[in-house]
DNA sequence: TCTGGGGTCCTAGGACCC
DNA sequence: TCTGGGGTCCTAGGACCC
């Protein structure tokens, strides 16, 4: 058997452990420069507040029903995650970390288990330890677990925040209550296709020809088919080493000059560059985007992507600029508003075990430069730029309503007043 | 005015090798 | 006149996840 646990709402729910006030009252929180909403609360849904709606739209609520908004509180949201995971970890000797808030764990040799209690458990101890609310699906395989987890969350009320699927009839019953679309992946394009032939439930899915799936959606879709059919197919992953990383963010407002777009670049390769030296990383080819706002119809539109090659594999902020700005003059286009720019960081390679190359290689200075910036931006985070980033600007993302970092930040602790 | 960020996997087709 | 067979690697594009 595999369990899935699930946070509710997490982003919410980390919001109201340290503001209780919030708890049933409609919270949202919205994604960096507080552009969309990315979380919501169960009173959020209920107030019909979608997914990726932007900020703007959402404000009038914040008078008219109570709506409480928030910035995203990343250095919050992951050690609260990290808190969680650590104690389900506890519940069995295999887990899976599958995202910030899902971690999966197998089930083997729990056979004298009450299941169904030991899924109350875990949601006991994790409210009592760390106030975060999670729901528990457990099942045959991965993909039924993710559907008891839903069901579990959806039912609450019934179930405890607990269900599970252990024969074919609960099988066939989660099946045909799963809307297509809501199935783990299954996502929009395959949805669609699926409905338009007559397909409108996880049930109806697996009893689809595996011929046709397997034309369709590939080998992909096939092991999903037979995973939710109940036949075991996808395992525990392994955590294996990141082959990409990015450093990607829109514009606080439109850029129409190199030099403002220039800046902006520099300072995502010195971000870049900081995020491959703390996973002890480097690359050796990296990929630049940039684009225009593609919301804003009536202005002209230009997007553009270049791979540029670094001499050699690297974290020096000082190479990955200077080798990113040929990439942006190539790319850069006269006459446009831009509103986005990114980097991915491909061929990532440890840094210990770093290929030399057999002309050129790295100025040796450049390690211990770089861990002396690190060090000193530690505590204050821009004290040492690099001369193509603002001085001024560097890196300030719109934040207007965030809370505070309550469990990274000695300074930024709760108070009780008594 | 204002619309996120960071990842993964699979497949087909082209270039190239012997 | 007649032009093979088997393989690898890379990339772009399409799908998905949270």
């Amino acid at each position: 058997m595999y369990a899935l646990i699930d946070c509710n709402n997490f982003y919410a729910s980390c919001e109201r452990v340290f503001d209780p006030s919030l708890n049933g009252k409609p919270v949202v929180v919205l994604s960096n420069n507080d552009g969309c909403v990315i979380a919501r609360s169960n009173e959020a849904k209920k107030l019909e507040i979608k997914m990726g709606t932007p900020a703007f739209q959402v404000m009038h609520l914040v008078k008219s029903s109570g709506l409480k908004m928030f910035s995203s509180n990343y250095a919050l949201y992951g050690d609260m995650s990290a808190r969680v995971m650590t104690l389900l970890g506890d519940f069995s000797p295999e887990v899976e970390l599958y995202s910030i808030d899902e971690i999966f764990l197998k089930m083997v040799g729990f056979e004298k288990f009450v299941l169904h209690e030991y899924g109350l458990l875990m949601i006991q101890k994790i409210l009592r330890a760390t106030g975060i609310p999670v729901s528990v699906g457990i099942a045959p395989t991965k993909a039924l677990a993710k559907v008891a987890n839903k069901i579990a969350k959806k039912f609450s009320e019934k179930t405890g925040g607990v269900h599970i699927i252990d024969n074919p009839v609960l099988i066939e019953k989660g099946l045909k209550w799963t809307k297509i679309g809501d199935v783990w992946g299954i996502g929009r394009r395959y949805a669609a296709k699926l409905e338009a032939i007559g397909v409108h439930n996880a049930l109806d899915f697996t009893l689809l020809p595996k011929q046709y799936v397997q034309k369709e959606m590939s080998i992909v879709g096939l092991r999903l088919q037979r995973d939710l059919s109940g036949l075991p197919t996808l395992d525990l992953e392994q955590t294996k080493a990141k082959k990409n990383m990015a450093v990607t963010r829109a514009f606080g407002k439109n850029y129409d000059t190199y030099g403002e777009v220039r800046e902006r670049v520099s300072t995502y390769c010195a971000k870049l560059a900081e995020k491959l030296r703390r996973e002890d990383s480097c690359c050796s080819q990296v990929y630049l985007f940039i684009h225009t706002n593609p919301h804003r119809k009536e202005l002209p539109q230009y997007s553009n992507g270049v791979t540029i090659k670094l001499p050699y594999a690297t974290n020096s902020t000082i190479t990955i600029i200077k080798s990113v700005m040929g990439g942006l003059e190539k790319i850069y286009r006269d006459g446009f508003s831009y509103k986005k720019a990114g980097l991915v960081a491909m061929d990532l390679a440890p840094d210990s075990g770093r290929q030399l190359a057999i002309f050129s290689n790295e100025d040796p200075r450049h390690s211990t430069l770089m861990s002396m910036i690190d060090r000193l931006n530690r505590t204050t985070y821009g004290r040492v730029r690099f001369a193509g980033q603002d001085p001024i600007k560097t890196w300030k993302m719109r934040q207007e309503f965030r809370s505070n970092r309550f469990t990274t930040r000695l300074g930024e602790i709760i108070l009780i007043r008594c």
